[in-house]
DNA sequence: TTGACATCCACACAAATGTGTGGTATATAG
DNA sequence: CTATATACCACACATTTGTGTGGATGTCAA
């Protein structure tokens, strides 16, 4: 259940964010002080304001433990839109962009890395100079896949693999460019495109 | 200065890490527990490690203050690739991609959703049908600004949005389509393409 | 007018938590 | 041989922190 907060209780919930996004959650004597309460009891109240209504989960005698929900680590993904002014209805909502998992399964940091891509080769494939490609490095890929691949004078590139019976070859995105049959290496598999604008 | 971690400090690098994506980081006791360590003096030496080889930033008498620096919440992007194993020395990091502010630059959650884009319409501009678009909610924008436009049949568009002296229309990226001058308003500016592989 | 809810306060108490002191043992570099 | 780093332990202590109790005021719908 979600329900409508008042104006005060926005301000406990933006505060809340805020800490989380700077670090760490707050604990309540902080939001408190951070608020101008002077007592933990008033915090307590809004906190369990917060949770009635379905904003935030908590950990009982556990410090700092105010888990935020669905909308805050994520953003909707709306499906339809009715009205003249979008305040979107929960039902047009078809999922959401989770700024965690949005690169890895569940993978380690330690497996991914980005670059930044340069040049038009892969315009076909709707990936453009300046565009960030985020890669799981892996030794292997399968045929089709978008790679980034490690050339003979040290450079990376960005490319579709094609591997037919015992060769492989890679091949860019565009009819301008030729397919690369030199030797190459690979580094790792495309996960993301990014382009901030 | 960071300097490399013995397997065991990695373990507990590794631990925090967890926690703090799945909620918020642990304390000293519950790292304790969760590795099998059964004195809290022993956890306090393996943050201590990892403050000093400048992998964590610790806030004093706060509890669960365990602060994962750069090469946690961040993506690295690499520049040059020089080996043939890539194992990233720093000096090649161009930057970083930040899961948080991805997004926003410090705008509030409210005001940003994503639509997931139909169609062909924008291909020239690199956006294929699938990708995600993440909007941030504005009812003007600039000439030339890509935006997401709600037209009389209540279906949303992504389009470029052109101004001429007194008339504005919606220019599609693509040969095959025709610009649009029907009545339409604006629902706010495109903020980041995601494409998930 | 009764009850539910929002918005504050003070204060006490137990549990959770970080820190300090002082050990032991092993390995490695100078 | 000595200093430094790693890898553990036990335990005491002060502070931080969540929770509980009890109270006050105002609003708004039934």
């Amino acid at each position: 259940m979600v329900r409508e907060l008042t104006e005060k209780q926005k301000k406990v919930l933006e505060f809340i964010c805020e800490k989380v996004r700077e670090n760490i959650p707050p604990t309540i004597r902080e939001i408190a002080k951070g608020l101008g309460f002077s007592s933990t009891g008033t915090v307590r109240d809004y906190l369990n304001a917060l949770v009635k209504k379905g904003y935030v989960k908590r950990g009982s005698n556990k410090s700092r433990a105010i888990e935020l929900l669905h909308t805050f680590n994520k953003i909707p993904i709306i499906s339809t839109i009715a009205a003249g002014k979008p305040s979107f209805a929960y039902e047009d909502i078809e999922g959401y962009v989770d700024t965690y998992d949005l690169f890895l399964g569940r993978l380690s940091f330690n497996d991914v890395f980005a670059v930044r891509v340069k040049g038009d080769s892969m315009v076909d494939a709707g990936i453009i100079s300046g565009d960030i490609a985020v890669i799981k490095k892996q030794p292997v890929a399968d045929n089709n896949d978008i790679i980034a691949a490690l050339l003979d004078n040290n450079e990376v590139t960005l490319k579709r693999l094609k591997t037919k019976s015992n060769t492989a070859f890679l091949e860019p995105a565009n009819q301008n460019y030729q397919p690369i049959r030199a030797e190459f290496s690979i580094i790792g598999k495309l996960l993301t495109i990014i382009r901030k604008y």
